[in-house]
DNA sequence: CCTCTTATGTACCAAGCGGTGAGTTGCGGA
DNA sequence: TCCGCAACTCACCGCTTGGTACATAAGAGG
């Protein structure tokens, strides 16, 4: 029992050899956690998640985790907040300025129906979240009571719609925001039973096309109604 | 060590005293299992839900999950089951052939809309399960492929009317009845996250009540739009 | 070059987990 | 009345789980 590393070790004392790797770099360790946590907890809950097997998917070890995060529930709420944190930034970025009321409301639409498409993580994270009642979000000061962004332009494109006499003015940019989230969540998060039930896929490239429009469709029927 | 029940036992012989309840009865314990256990899935989802913790909630022992089971996951397909099974059974029960259509549509979107809400567990074990990929569900043959009545319903009602010339003929009854699933599935599902994030309480009643006229509004006017 | 802090690895633990072996009791039928 | 079996209880098991004690190495600063 005195060979404590039979094997896989270079022991030249040249330790300096090895290709870039290996070298003290906490951000890097840091991120690394986070993003394994983050494809763990999105993939199989929060209750379903092994510390054990993230670590395992790790080039360093457990013991990290804890000394950088402190425990899994706490792993949890920086993932979360990474998450929202990367969704608010893409959200920042829309521009639907330079577009008339109409297909502004479309493209948004649109860009919502692609984002959520894009980032099933996210949506499940979110249904996970809301599995546990939002508890962790709630207690986490840097999410809670943050609105998107998303809402914001909404809001501008309603007012631009008003003005220009295309849009009802008894319609409140929160609510459209809800129903554009409602189709665009549903469809990503609900796909697995609304396939076992009904034998859709959400994915299949043509209905992807047609929800798309679809959603477009609904919007704009319900802004510019009587 | 001979004293079994040192209390709380009649002892007098007259067995037949006895109120009403404690009797064996095979169809009583496998309907308490279901129930506790649908309350425990549906509050903690699959993995988070405890068999210990299940069992403690029971007045019978553990064991009898197994004996009537054979494990947790199938103790789980059968709450899905029962669940799915209730919520069609009350699909059924729909009759809305005696209005005009689009009063129709407005009463199946409302009885819809009542019925996720009055039902959050439903909608839980619907969400745990999409989080879980559906792989329960399609493993059933109880379940599997099997439509929702509600779609039939509503075929039955966009075709009166598109014969009364006052619906477009080029919707689809699957694209409306996800339009409808995904509002009442979203405000109740992702009720804990909207409310921190948005400051919105869906339970609120004069909420409830404009979201209930909106989805109607949301519907109609797409059918009637052009 | 030494030293002190930060970062990392190893080995391990107690509690809780899903699951079971083995016996016991009530009840319906002969 | 008694028997056979379904219904039920109790104690127990082995493994996995989240979490930690402790030793140690890599750099930055002097």
């Amino acid at each position: 029992m005195t060979a404590r590393r039979p094997e896989s070790q270079p022991r030249t004392d040249a330790a300096a050899v090895r290709p870039v790797e290996r070298t003290r770099d906490a951000d890097r360790t840091r991120a690394e956690i986070l993003a394994v946590a983050t494809a763990e907890f999105a993939d199989r809950g929060y209750a379903g998640a092994r510390v054990n097997e993230i670590a395992e998917k790790l080039s360093t070890t457990k013991r990290m985790i804890y000394y950088y995060f402190g425990g899994k529930e706490q792993l949890y709420v920086a993932v979360l907040e990474q998450a929202y944190g990367r969704i608010r930034a893409l959200e920042q970025q829309v521009d639907v300025e330079h577009l008339e009321p109409v297909a502004a409301i479309r493209e948004l639409a649109g860009l919502t129906f692609d984002h959520h498409e894009a980032h099933p993580e996210f949506i499940r994270l979110v249904s996970i979240e809301n599995i546990h009642r939002a508890e962790h979000l709630a207690g986490s000061p840097a999410l809670a009571g943050l609105a998107a962004p998303a809402v914001d332009v909404l809001a501008a494109i309603l007012q631009r719609g008003r003005a220009e006499g295309v849009f009802r003015d008894d319609v409140d940019a929160l609510d459209v925001h809800q129903v554009i989230s409602a189709f665009c969540v549903f469809r990503t998060a609900n796909r697995h039973t609304f396939r076992v039930i009904f034998d859709r896929d959400m994915l299949d490239p043509a209905t992807r096309d047609h929800q798309r429009r679809l959603l477009g469709d609904l919007v704009v029927a319900h802004l510019t109604a009587r």
